[in-house]
DNA sequence: GAGTGGTCTAGACCACCTG
DNA sequence: AGGTGGTCTAGACCACTCG
């Protein structure tokens, strides 16, 4: 489906942001004026310019304008996003499957409650460690219930993506998640993924993903080493 | 200044929603019927509920309506709210001062960059531990460059809020944040303000709050103990 | 088919900032 | 005074859900 106009003038903004095009402290053309140009309502660009600032490119300031923020240093992994989009356009990221999916029993104890339907149904899970300039910064195990997955276990994620896959694939989109989020210490297998010693301080997030289909989530379990890169709600 | 419609709506709803007046798979009335029982224009409720659906209250589904979520368990300490608005109705929030408000200079290699102006200025810095049920689960220190601060140490918090005294004796408003997240272990200085073991792992966050004063800026470096209490964006 | 939320329009008035 | 973003209105069409 064509993506709404705001959803265009949105990554338009954001792209020329990321490419240079307006630097810190520019001013972003007027709402009146990207509303004549690109011939939209005025709130429809304001739809635009408000998801640029909820997710920290641009700040709105009343009088004056919508001034274009310093890109900021942290990875902004809370944020609901993929993982290349979250590292943004100044670091390289990378990812590698150290365990391909596999259908199984969800573990014991698993860290969300499961409705009865997701415990029948068993768990398609698997295992990828996110790198940022060659630094291995998060470990993800996601694990989703394995209802009307056919072949997910037999052919790769498209592109690498877990959110592409499901949406291309199974038709379901990702919508919104909750998460939470504790600092615990590495045990030898984490310590050994990530390079560290063992008791190094880590964030974990228990992450519960949302989507279109009526009562079904998709889970992830992340640790995220802070020591190099800190971790924001933003990019 | 009265607050907007969509404010009050905004209020309303989550009131009742906390207050158990609509439950957890509830729907909400449809944005229509606010509209008409409200006297306000659907655009006016969906920005409403588009603000109850970020902070998790709601889930707005199409074709069928907006359903109320579960109340989480977490502390939405991420989000933007001030303390007791953050921890929700369901626990006891207490704050203490470990101390009290006093001019000085900033630290040394302070958390954020300074500009000329502010390290000129100095500083004012407090020190509190917020409770939940009577656990120590934060240590905030707070710092705001000392300009036109008049009597600030003087005289004590208005209900024990910062933004609230900041509002109504300064009229600085608190408008958004940035903050940088990490995982840490405890020194012996906090692990005795939470009553924990030294090398407890805990969540360290450096938070830039802005304001509607040009170029000024409030800081805050926080100490957060998830043992008990894990954190989120909501609520 | 009736009702829901998602998107969009073309206006309007206001408070705020700056020259 | 002129331009900016903040709020608001009263419509409209669409895709979706459900009985």
């Amino acid at each position: 489906m064509e993506p709404a106009h705001y959803q265009k003038l949105y990554a338009l903004l954001k792209s020329q942001i990321q490419v240079g095009n307006f630097k810190e402290g520019d001013l972003l053309p007027s709402e009146n004026e990207l509303s004549t140009t690109h011939k939209i309502a005025r709130m429809t660009v304001r739809r635009a310019l408000m998801e640029l600032a909820n997710e920290g490119y641009i700040k709105k300031v009343k009088g004056k304008g919508s001034i274009v923020c310093a890109t900021r240093k942290s990875l902004g992994i809370l944020s609901f996003k993929g993982f290349s989009e979250v590292v943004g356009a100044e670091y390289a990221a990378k990812t590698m499957m150290l365990r391909a999916p596999i259908e199984m029993a969800w573990p014991e104890r698993f860290f969300y409650k499961l409705s009865p339907e997701e415990e029948e149904a068993g768990c398609i899970m698997f295992e990828r460690v996110r790198f940022v300039d060659e630094d291995p910064v998060m470990l993800e195990y996601s694990y989703l219930p394995n209802q009307n997955l056919d072949d997910f276990c037999t052919k790769p994620l498209l592109d690498g993506s877990l959110f592409k896959t499901l949406n291309i694939r199974y038709h379901i989109d990702i919508e919104s998640f909750e998460q939470d989020i504790r600092a615990i210490v590495a045990d030898e297998i984490i310590a050994f993924h990530f390079k560290i010693k063992p008791l190094t301080p880590l964030v974990q997030i228990y992450r519960r993903y949302h989507t279109n289909v009526p009562d079904y989530f998709v889970y992830s379990l992340i640790y995220c080493n802070t020591e190099k890169y800190t971790i924001s709600n933003h990019q």
